[in-house]
DNA sequence: GCATAGAATCGTCAACCACG
DNA sequence: CGTGGTTGACGATTCTATGC
């Protein structure tokens, strides 16, 4: 679509399936952040740890804020299980308290699950990644116990739980996914005041020269 | 450095809608 | 009519800017 054309209506989905015109210079918690901010470099943004500092930084995000990034799980040494609420999920990566020995995220696109067993390997940007077991099959197994039996009240409510947990999840990624897309029109809406209040001033300039001309002619 | 207000972001719920 | 996707509303949490 023309960004300068005004003539046409703006339609919701048509915006939504746009890309942006304008990219705005944004460092909040849940965005990437920016090349051009220093933000995070602390004090001297020349200096090497801070910018692997970054680095490290832009991976996490980008493994565990972003769209794909699911549910994440932590297993630590004692074997204990711990669910992190999305919100911490970054910092938790990137400076974990009590050493876990793995993190489990769900890739919410394939089914399958990313899995980091050091911290330190993970953070310095080498994160392993590898398909464990498709929701569907392993571990769905797992949580009900005996496929093919008889279902129990105890299956059920196993079973309900499970449901509720998918249900959540899904919803999580598409309330993301939602906000993206609604950001993205915004963004697409002040692109388009732009042009428009540029085209607008173009308009009065063309006007107002044409204005004197006509008034020097009839002179 | 600390306290605080406001902004930003997130997860969840509920309502609505489209589809099979 | 059940199911799943979308999105507004809400409360919780985190981040950021500002004043002291």
């Amino acid at each position: 679509m023309d960004a300068g054309d005004a003539s046409q209506p703006i339609t919701q989905s048509a915006e939504y399936e746009q890309a942006p015109l304008v990219i705005c210079k944004e460092n909040t918690k849940g965005d990437l952040p920016d090349s051009s901010t220093s933000a995070h470099l602390g004090d001297s943004p020349n200096d090497e740890d801070a910018k692997q500092k970054l680095d490290v930084e832009i991976s996490a995000r980008n493994i565990f804020n972003n769209s794909n990034a699911g549910p994440f799980i932590s297993v630590n040494q004692s074997g204990g299980v711990q669910f992190i609420p999305c919100q911490q999920r970054y910092d938790t990566f990137t400076s974990w308290p009590g050493s876990p020995i793995m993190q489990y995220a769900v890739h919410s696109s394939n089914g399958t699950y990313i899995v980091s067993e050091d911290k330190g390997q993970a953070t310095a940007g080498g994160m392993s990644a590898y398909q464990i077991s498709s929701p569907a099959s392993g571990l769905s197994q797992a949580m009900d116990g005996s496929p093919g039996s008889l279902p129990s009240p105890q299956h059920l409510t196993v079973e309900a739980s499970r449901k509720r947990e998918l249900r959540l999840m899904k919803n999580r990624e598409a309330a993301r996914e939602c906000r993206r897309k609604k950001k993205e029109y915004v963004k697409c809406l002040e692109n388009r005041v732009a042009v428009l209040e540029k085209q607008n001033k173009t308009l009065i300039e063309e006007l107002k020269a044409l204005k004197d001309l006509y008034c020097h002619k009839t002179e």
